[in-house]
DNA sequence: AAAAATAATTAGCCTAACCTAATTTTTTGT
DNA sequence: ACAAAAAATTAGGTTAGGCTAATTATTTTT
């Protein structure tokens, strides 16, 4: 009955991608959610299920779903946690096709602590745009002589 | 022969580990790797089976187990990434228990391009202590009115 | 050198998240 | 209205990465 304790990196990609349907749509259809997250409308289903059992959504086989305040919430968090790291990475010079899927890998990883003091440092950066301009150019140097690794 | 293509975080975790261990006590026994990450010694054994057939460390039943080229070198990026990811959550001020938690979530999500984005970041925030100071005061404050709130 | 303690391995399970194939329900086009 | 198409569900797998309990090796102590 009540929203379970801890939600699952998955559970968060799900709620997220559903939120931002219903926001973008007005609803959030199995077919839509399994394109969006590029997996099977039968895993799509099932993960339904479960995120109804724990609360976060009402669900009605065949009827469609809606967020519950906890799925909701849930939801919101993610999304401005995804907003923020956008931010702050662009910010950074980031390429967009890499960026995004950083983000999406980090994402459920970090603590309110982290995230404010990102959010903090994203906020100054942005005061400093001569700042920015040099730490985007010491990248460039860097990548055109062979940084870590090889690029993605 | 060949270390297979790509390594997921758990493989990444227990390679950055045994590095750990050889260079601070010389050898990597089962029991230690599953002290160090809190995970049953059948799991260990388990994994270093696994660990020997993709190539990452030479394993001997009973007997112990060397790091081969490759294994060392996953290892040895982990440890660079982990290192650099400390170096900047501590210019920021995310307090350590926080920090250590946060960065294993992270460290197996991260692009050459975002690394060498934050690595440049913090080598320019290094230069910059008022900076610092700033943004490590504006998270004291936000902090203690609320939690994670959206700003400006 | 034998017993006791510690370390390592094996066997057998479990769960989260995915999958495909088959079936059922709903929607759409004529 | 009803057949065809699309969407959703169910049933039954798979894989990674954990677990415990039982067994086997190795090391230490007496």
């Amino acid at each position: 009955m009540t929203a379970s304790s801890r939600s699952s990196a998955a559970v968060e990609d799900y709620l997220e991608r559903i939120l931002e349907l219903m926001t973008t749509k007005g609803y959030a259809r199995v077919v839509d959610i399994a394109a969006s997250l590029q997996i099977s409308q039968a895993s799509v289903t099932n993960m339904l299920q479960r995120l109804d059992a724990e609360g976060f959504i009402n669900y009605e086989k065949y009827r469609g779903l809606m967020l519950t305040e906890s799925g909701e919430a849930v939801a919101r968090a993610i999304a401005q946690r995804h907003e923020l790291l956008t931010d702050f990475l662009t910010l950074l010079g980031v390429p967009s096709e890499v960026r995004e899927h950083d983000i999406e890998g980090i994402e459920h990883h970090m603590s309110p602590s982290t995230l404010l003091a990102i959010e903090s440092l994203t906020m100054e950066l942005k005061k400093h745009p001569m700042l920015l301009k040099k730490i985007q150019g010491a990248q460039k140097k860097r990548r055109s002589r062979g940084p870590l690794r090889s690029e993605e």
